[in-house]
DNA sequence: CGTATTTGACCAGCGC
DNA sequence: GCGCTGGTCAAATACG
């Protein structure tokens, strides 16, 4: 893909942001007449493309647009046309300016082949014709007209006719645009009612919801892929569900409702049958104590909008309310942290958040701020934001749930990490543990390259994942010995969630069943290889890249607090292949997943919302 | 003045 | 039952 438009598309090769039309819809089309404006962003793209140097704030969603304008005169061309295009303009500036010099002789060809579509565009475009003629009278008042004169009017002619050509291009090129996100969208829907279908037969068949939800094998390839589907909706379900339960509303009502919580839990009991006691013991708890704590409450917005708040992203359900209820409470109920170095107060992940609590929490004397996104009412997610008490560097975010709106795709790398990594996680959780897998897997395949760490933790209150970003990246994973084993990932965006689903409870059922706590990579060095190669999923390293990656852009993007910049820096190590976080971590803005100890990270240019004000909106440009 | 943050209070779960 | 802790609410406050 082109260098400019890899920008945009590199991010979501499978298009599944809706969102990526920005790129056009926030190209005023008036730009294309301002030609400083115009320059002014080629050069800053160039800037960024070339020198990798730290974009400076908004420099990066130009650099978006201008990338876009590059492509989007498709005209056989591409990206050279462009480039005529400055020049083009140019060379209109400067016959506006001034009388004709004498550098119009090189031109000569032009002025002679434009003629043919001045005919063109005059008949097409009334426009034109007014501006030409007020043009020329502009022009005509000032000295006789001499053969010169004549060349550069119809020269300014034509270049006006080009650019109104262009400028028709662009809107068709808009309408395709939009065309395309209209198909995607359908094509979304289709897919998803695909996913779902066979779902809800398992759930209407058997009438068994509580054992289909626990088999990953039947079922976690089709939850996996939804949350993909829609981030967004995975955990409204029983948003809704719970909604309706407690209709009346908030907080005080919370132990008011524990038969629908109870109900819950019980299934959960049920869910895990297969499981070892213990575990459905840790589960138990867990799910008295989480839901009997009032789930119900917690979802509903107060202006008990929670429903209304996601409609139009709403997505037929066709399984059995309570299946969704149950994988996706639990879903919601799983923990995602991540360890990043920041000077900032928080990390940027491109969400809004709203701060509603602060507490000091037990063992650490660090405040620990509690967040929930706005970036829709009824946003069911919430994260803890919280110092590691020994190394103050080092901040802690802990997410839990799925966002039930639309993401930026700023913010989709981190969603998808995290929701993806809950996802997972929950999914091996419900499994039973027959695999050979552990959680070194999920160092290797969430954050191959980036992250080191990636700690499961059954025995802490809520099955958490932790991304440790903050480590030095084993160099085992650098060196990826062919026979180290990867889960084929068929685009990176769909790294977590399109891996087997039979396999990945595999992964994830023994770490969260068997170990209360441990770290996947120093399980990893203990690993024997030939164990490794003997798994059944050693296939073609092709798409290690795609993933490390997408894995190399998640670790910068959560980890920087100035996350344009970071997010260019993860765009540009996509688009220069580096799928290597140092790669990433060149770029001034110090993108961390290590070495920057020094709490470097940061936020020079950034974040003056030092003072909490959190509104992290993907294109803020801080 | 509207919105976001702060902070004390409240609630539920858990352990003793 | 009591105290501790984590999580949340909501009035007060700050901010733009």
């Amino acid at each position: 893909m082109a260098k400019g438009g890899g920008l945009s598309i590199d991010l979501d090769p499978i298009g599944f942001f809706p969102h990526q039309p920005i790129v056009l819809n926030s190209f005023p089309e008036d730009n294309i007449n301002n030609h400083n404006n115009f320059k002014c962003k080629l050069t800053a793209m160039d800037a960024t493309l070339n020198n990798r140097s730290p974009p400076s704030t908004i420099q990066f969603p130009v650099n978006l647009n201008c990338s876009n304008l590059h492509d989007s005169p498709p005209p056989s061309d591409g990206k050279r046309t462009v480039i005529d295009e400055m020049d083009f303009f140019a060379e209109k500036d400067h016959d506006n300016k001034a009388a004709p010099s004498t550098d119009h002789a090189d031109k000569k060809d032009d002025l002679d082949r434009p003629t043919t579509l001045e005919f063109n565009v005059n008949t097409g475009l009334n426009l034109l014709t007014t501006n030409t003629s007020s043009d020329q009278s502009m022009v005509d008042d000032g000295i006789s007209p001499s053969v010169e004169d004549k060349r550069a009017k119809s020269e300014l002619v034509v270049n006006k006719a080009e650019l109104e050509r262009m400028k028709v291009e662009n809107q068709r090129l808009k309408e395709m645009l939009n065309q395309v996100t209209t198909n995607y969208n359908a094509l979304q829907m289709h897919l998803m009612t695909l996913m779902q279908a066979p779902k809800a037969e398992n759930t209407e068949e058997n009438g068994r919801v509580d054992e289909k939800v626990v088999e990953g094998k039947n079922n976690g390839g089709l939850i996996v892929p939804r949350q993909f589907m829609d981030l967004g909706l995975a955990a409204n379900g029983d948003t809704d569900e719970n909604s309706v339960s407690s209709s009346e509303g908030r907080s005080r009502e919370r132990s008011g409702s524990p038969g629908n919580n109870g109900e819950l839990a019980s299934k959960k009991v049920g869910m895990i049958k297969d499981g070892i006691s213990e575990e459905r013991l840790v589960f138990d708890q867990e799910n008295k104590k989480e839901y009997g704590r009032g789930d119900n409450g917690r979802e509903e917005s107060p202006a008990g909008q929670t429903s209304q708040g996601w409609g139009p992203n709403k997505v037929p359900r066709f399984n059995s309310p309570k299946n969704v209820d149950q994988t996706e409470a639990t879903m919601r109920k799983a923990r995602v942290s991540v360890r990043a170095r920041s000077e900032a107060p928080m990390i940027t992940d491109g969400c809004q958040w709203r701060k509603y609590g602060q507490k000091m929490a037990k063992g650490n004397p660090c405040p620990r701020a509690y967040y929930r996104c706005t970036m829709a009412a009824g946003c069911p997610v919430r994260k803890q934001v919280q110092r590691c008490a020994e190394d103050r560097t080092i901040l802690i975010t802990t997410y839990e749930g799925n966002h039930n709106h639309p993401l930026p795709p700023a913010a989709m790398a981190m969603a998808s990490t995290t929701s993806s990594a809950a996802r997972m996680l929950l999914s091996g959780s419900m499994s039973s543990a027959d695999g050979l897998m552990n959680s070194n897997f999920l160092t290797r395949t969430l954050l191959p390259c980036s992250s080191s760490m990636a700690t499961i933790s059954a025995s802490a209150p809520f099955p958490t994942v932790t991304l440790d970003l903050t480590q030095s990246p084993n160099p085992l994973q650098f060196q990826r010995p062919q026979n180290q084993f990867q889960i084929p990932f068929p685009n990176p965006t769909q790294n977590f969630s399109n891996a087997s689903p039979s396999l990945l409870p595999q992964i994830f059922g023994q770490a969260v069943y068997n170990q209360s706590k441990f770290s996947g990579l120093q399980m990893s060095q203990d690993m024997d290889p030939a164990q490794l190669q003997a798994l059944p999923m050693n296939q073609g390293q092709q798409n290690s890249s795609f993933s490390d990656t997408v894995s190399a852009a998640t670790a910068a993007i959560a980890s920087d607090p100035n996350f344009t910049a970071a997010l260019a820096a993860a765009i540009t190590s996509i688009i220069g292949g580096g799928a290597h976080p140092n790669n990433i971590g060149n770029n001034n803005t110090s993108l961390t997943t290590t070495s920057n100890s020094n709490g470097n990270i940061t936020t020079s240019n950034s974040n003056s919302n030092g003072n909490n004000k959190i509104n992290n909106s993907s294109f803020q440009g801080n």
